[in-house]
DNA sequence: TCCATTTACTTCGAGTCTCAAAGCAAAAGC
DNA sequence: GCTTTTGCTTTGAGACTCGAAGTAAATGGA
């Protein structure tokens, strides 16, 4: 039983992946930054409220000691802070510096700009996204 | 000028990504293989001619050097041998061993199996498969 | 033919990434 | 109170990535 679609979709996908970091490694170096600080920059998203290390560790797919690691790269470069938690003095949140809410939408709007994707036409990227949220839901995240 | 569904897209592959390396680390572990040369034994199809490592780091997206490191990690597993191009005696091509290509198949039945794709129908599947395919050729690779 | 240049690859050194193990402090549960 | 759990950091080690430099083979004239 040999799924060639589906292998076809995950090498494919893979692909744009790669192809995007690629892309945009020129313009991450100049924001100084690396694949692994900007994905973390791009997790804290400015509108909801500032995410503890745990819940971002969460969503990077992380381990703490990993993330406490990233955190200090962007921390040096004054993009994020720490800030203890009131709720839960062990819980530290980190919290986008002005610099690094610029430089955040700045890292969206290149990786806008090089995905393979901003090639599609409307129709096209609201059924890829609709495609998309379906399979994400039905993972349970 | 804000692309709402292009975001949208462009967050969901990323995740879908995220949660399948994930999901797969431990078996890859199980075979030895890291997220690096897993990636590089599956860019070794069996069925094609054997890629040079100019060829094979395009691949990949990555340089010389790196692409030797992650070679020597598969040839110190037994799963790749290097062997001289009659045509080019510079260029070394790169083999999968009988062991390396069981152990690239059993790589991409797990990716397969955990891949959040899996949960597609086959209608789905097909549309983002031509999709996918479209945006790439656009990108002109 | 000879020699400079280019190409394919490797080695080396340095910085980054990732994780397990161990440690610390605050919270939670007796 | 005291133990356990939870959230995070530090440390040590291995893996990843790249630029710079080096080697060997091919190429392209003179």
């Amino acid at each position: 039983m040999t799924n060639q679609a589906l292998e076809q979709v995950v090498r494919a996908s893979h692909e744009v992946f790669m192809l995007t970091s690629d892309r945009i490694a020129k313009a991450l170096e100049e924001l100084r930054l690396t694949h692994a600080t900007a994905q973390a920059l791009w997790a804290i998203d400015p509108e909801e409220s500032a995410p503890s290390m745990r819940v971002l560790a969460g969503r990077l797919f992380c381990n703490a000691p990993n993330l406490s690691f990233v955190v200090n790269q962007l921390t040096d470069r004054g993009y994020v802070e720490r800030a203890v938690d009131p709720g839960d003095r062990r819980s530290r949140v980190v919290v986008l510096t002005e610099r690094g809410r610029r430089v955040r939408e700045r890292v969206i709007d290149v990786t806008l700009a090089e995905t393979p994707f901003a090639g599609c036409g409307p129709e096209d990227l609201s059924r890829l996204a609709e495609i998309l949220q379906r399979v994400l839901s039905s993972t349970g995240r």
